[in-house]
DNA sequence: ATTGACATGAGGTACGTACCTCATTTAGTT
DNA sequence: AACTAAATGAGGTACGTACCTCATGTCAAT
């Protein structure tokens, strides 16, 4: 009834204990008879290595870092949030985590960053940030170094990351589209587009799935270009005014960007508000209060806590030469209304 | 740098190992000041038990139950593979798991598995039934005797159990009903409501919250009186035809209950069924062929990984005679729609 | 001053695994 | 058969914690 251990993978096998270690932990030495007679025990007996002994056994530490842009977007610091209280419970887990913020118009200094890290003093890194030719070398140089490396949130698709932990941001914006079709009905109308910048893997993504949704399906419906707000809330008061003011058709506006605080500002002020549906993405304090509020229809959100926590694991395991299990590492796309908000 | 240990701990409150050990596991023989001295030292070096290493030392192992109905209702299987996959990873977690089939028509079954168990060979249940005299006995039975309980899926509030592990089921009907409403938009109608029985407190609730929004936000929307399927497919299928052919009025279907096969297979028949807008609990098989299909516009669901694993997480934590961070167990309302299908 | 109750210390073993050293056996080559 | 290299065994320590026993210390009541 209780389960088996190394000693009586050993016995059954009719080899020491250090031949069994041998085997398991892939040491040299033993003949491939004597290996297959091991894992011929290890399955009959169904032997699973305990692996909260073997770590501890292993005295291993995990030391992964977070580099984040200083973006002004609520949803960095959500982020931000999130990972500070994965570094609570991942004492547990022995893993240190570190935050390393670069200034989010300044790649120079993601690349700066990117240069001080080595093997020697990592075991993995989580990035969010734009693909550049600069990032793209500082990235293929620590691979070379051997810490394995994630993209966070925005993929990094021509690097040598070894895995991405976010939404698939084309289907994400085809939700958004979905979702704004659905709710605009058969009334045809025009809808603005705001995106944090076109450099943006992520938002040109959604951007994409969204415009493929809108005309394969309500086709009756305009999508006006996109209108970059840089995460500057300025810039953003000032172009959402003024389209407003010029497009009185508008009647949906698609908040594709990483913010969503001016434009739910402008709206609060504006008088056909409730006659405008309002989609963005992630949530926040902002877009909480703005479902609450009825001003925002739905929110199109990916769980941080589950992206950090597929992070630090997808980190942990091609640190010990692993594999992971992708189907396990999906992070959803959530749909929030009003109804549904925790 | 490294992290505090035990020794640590005795060498900074200037006691030794035993005392620490017996401040830190709560044994008597210690007397207050020295308490106060060792948990001055912990707070001071901000020590921090190493679980992985108590569990091993403690050799502890947790035998759990989940007592489920063999109701013909997909989601029902979808749970019970949750909790399969569940086994395998739980050997790791030092927990045992069993699962428990009660035929679902009969409620003296489930008494009697109830009745089978007591705190000599069970850590925990988790339960998932529907609520009467019987199984309040039992369970205040099994409470008395220490054995914590958990609702699943549908609560037991007049019963003694601990926790309940599922979604807040009026706010899922909500959500529907706004779903329902935005996507029916003005145009009135009427609203067909499958539930499995007016028996099931999680119908009942799930279709008291669409009524509420229904008819706060949409009433021009005629919303039909419930129809009971009892979870069986030749009731479904009589019913929901009759009910369209009688009623050509109908542009939206609501399914509260625990499964949609028939529903759907009635609707693949029906040639307004592109007019239809169909709204369903649970992803399951037959839901996300619907989804695809362009047959049904979205899914309330809850996840049944997470309601696996924070049954799992809550009844160790009680038969350790820990709280439990309440936040961290609440179930999400997912909402899924053919674009978000993972 | 003696007693007894209580508090504390010292030192051990155990959990399941990793990893080390050194001795011994086995297989393969000549 | 002798030799060598490879394979295996035996036995140890360590990780951080739990839990046990027994000895010794301290203090207050008698």
């Amino acid at each position: 009834m209780t389960r088996p251990t190394v000693n009586d993978i050993a016995e059954a096998a009719g080899v020491s204990l250090a031949t069994v270690d041998r085997v398991l932990n892939g040491r040299p030495g033993v003949r491939d008879k004597t290996v297959s007679r091991v894992n011929a025990a290890i399955e009959k007996l169904g032997y699973v290595r305990d692996v909260t002994a073997a770590n501890l056994a292993r005295q291993r530490r995990y030391r992964l870092i977070f580099i984040l842009p200083d973006a002004p977007a609520l949803f960095v610091d959500t982020l931000r949030e999130a990972i500070a209280e994965s570094v609570s419970s991942s004492v547990a887990d022995r893993t240190d985590v570190r935050i390393v913020t670069f200034p989010n118009d300044n790649p120079h200094a993601l690349v700066k960053s990117l240069r001080a890290l080595s093997a020697d003093d990592t075991d993995g890194v989580a990035i969010f940030a734009q693909e550049t030719p600069h990032v793209r070398d500082a990235i293929s140089r620590l691979k070379a170094d051997g810490v394995p490396i994630v993209a966070l949130v925005s993929d990094l698709p021509n690097t040598e990351r070894d895995h991405f932990v976010g939404i698939d941001n084309v289907a994400a914006g085809r939700t958004a589209g979905f979702l704004m079709g659905k709710f605009l009905g058969n009334t045809g109308g025009s809808v603005m587009v705001l995106v944090s910048s076109m450099q943006a893997r992520d938002n040109v993504e959604r951007r994409l799935g969204f415009d493929q949704v809108m005309s394969e399906s309500f086709p009756a419906i305009e999508v006006l270009p996109s209108i970059e707000n840089h995460d500057d809330e300025e810039t953003t008061t000032r172009l959402v005014s003024e389209v407003l003011r010029k497009r009185p058709d508008i009647t949906g506006i698609y908040s594709a960007g990483h913010g969503s605080q001016a434009l739910v500002e402008v709206l609060r002020g504006y008088e056909r508000r409730h006659d405008i549906t309002l989609i963005a993405h992630e949530l926040t304090k902002v877009t909480r209060e703005a479902l609450r509020d009825h001003l925002m229809d739905a929110v199109i959100s990916q769980n941080v806590g589950h992206i950090v926590r597929s992070a630090l694991r997808v980190l942990r395991a091609k640190s010990d030469g692993l594999d992971i299990v992708s189907s396990q590492e999906r992070i959803r796309i959530e749909i929030v209304v009003r109804e549904n908000l925790i």
